[in-house]
DNA sequence: GAACCGATTTCCT
DNA sequence: GGAAATCGGTTCT
């Protein structure tokens, strides 16, 4: 599991077609810090979202403050915050120009899992911070919860991504694919052509069809830390 | 300046 | 299986 160096992740993966940069950034490493604070997980589930075309993603309406950086080089972070509550992590894909990026739905903990808990926790406690004595004992059964939750599922939402690596909109915009970066990529075990699967994509019930039904979601197959069961699924070639 | 809504997660019925 | 929590982005008046 220890792997004290790993080359950064190769830009030139991810500046073309987002379906191909999906399948290549299955079984990358998502690396957060340095020393004892350092955390690295393996991406098993990402979802694309490609172009202006693309009636399921933030870029479809145009260029806008939030969606910029979708339409710079590839390489850099996409982080937005979703229902007022959970950041996501985006991967910008496509040549600069063209509006796409891949969303990080899921990480299996490699390094640092502790760390990894203890950011789960204080980010469920800051949000019920200012609340009531009643949404405070709430708070202490979630930290109850995620302290007996088991290492793979610590990571296992795009919400949850971000909650374990302590990720928010300050880190938008920074580039993954510089290991000087205080979030960046690093290569992994590749995964295998037949290890890979695909289904529609999550929580975009407001696209309508064909956007709705794409098989752009990509996992790998039978990994324990994705976010949801991957029961009924196509592998992709 | 107000209304509407969401690339989620968790808890309750 | 359904709803709540929570706030900024986008749109419309």
């Amino acid at each position: 599991v220890n792997s004290p160096t790993s080359a950064p992740f190769d830009r030139a993966l991810l500046g073309h077609d987002s379906h191909a940069a999906a399948l290549a950034l299955l079984g990358a490493r998502l690396v957060r810090g340095d020393g004892p604070e350092r955390r690295v997980g393996r991406i098993v589930e990402v979802e694309a979202y490609v172009g202006l075309e693309d009636l399921a993603s933030h870029a479809h309406r145009g260029r806008t403050r939030r969606n910029a950086v979708m339409f710079g080089p590839p390489g850099h972070t996409y982080v937005y915050l979703v229902y007022g509550m959970y950041y996501c992590l985006n991967v910008v894909t496509e040549a600069a120009g063209i509006p796409a990026a891949l969303l990080v739905r899921a990480v299996e903990p490699l390094e640092g899992i502790e760390g990894m808990r203890r950011s789960r926790i204080e980010f469920s406690r800051a949000r019920s911070a200012r609340g009531t004595e009643e949404t405070r004992a709430r708070a202490d059964r979630e930290e109850a919860r995620i302290l007996a939750l088991s290492a793979t599922r610590l990571a296992s939402g795009p919400g949850l991504v971000c909650a374990a690596f302590s990720i928010d909109r300050r880190d938008n915009g920074l580039d993954l694919c510089d290991s000087a970066s205080p979030l960046y990529l690093a290569a992994g075990e590749p995964v295998a052509p037949g290890s890979a699967a695909s289904g529609p994509r999550v929580g975009i019930g407001y696209a309508p069809e064909p956007w709705l039904s794409h098989a752009w979601r990509y996992w790998i197959a039978g990994s324990p830390a994705v976010s949801k069961a991957d029961s009924s699924a196509d592998v992709s070639r």
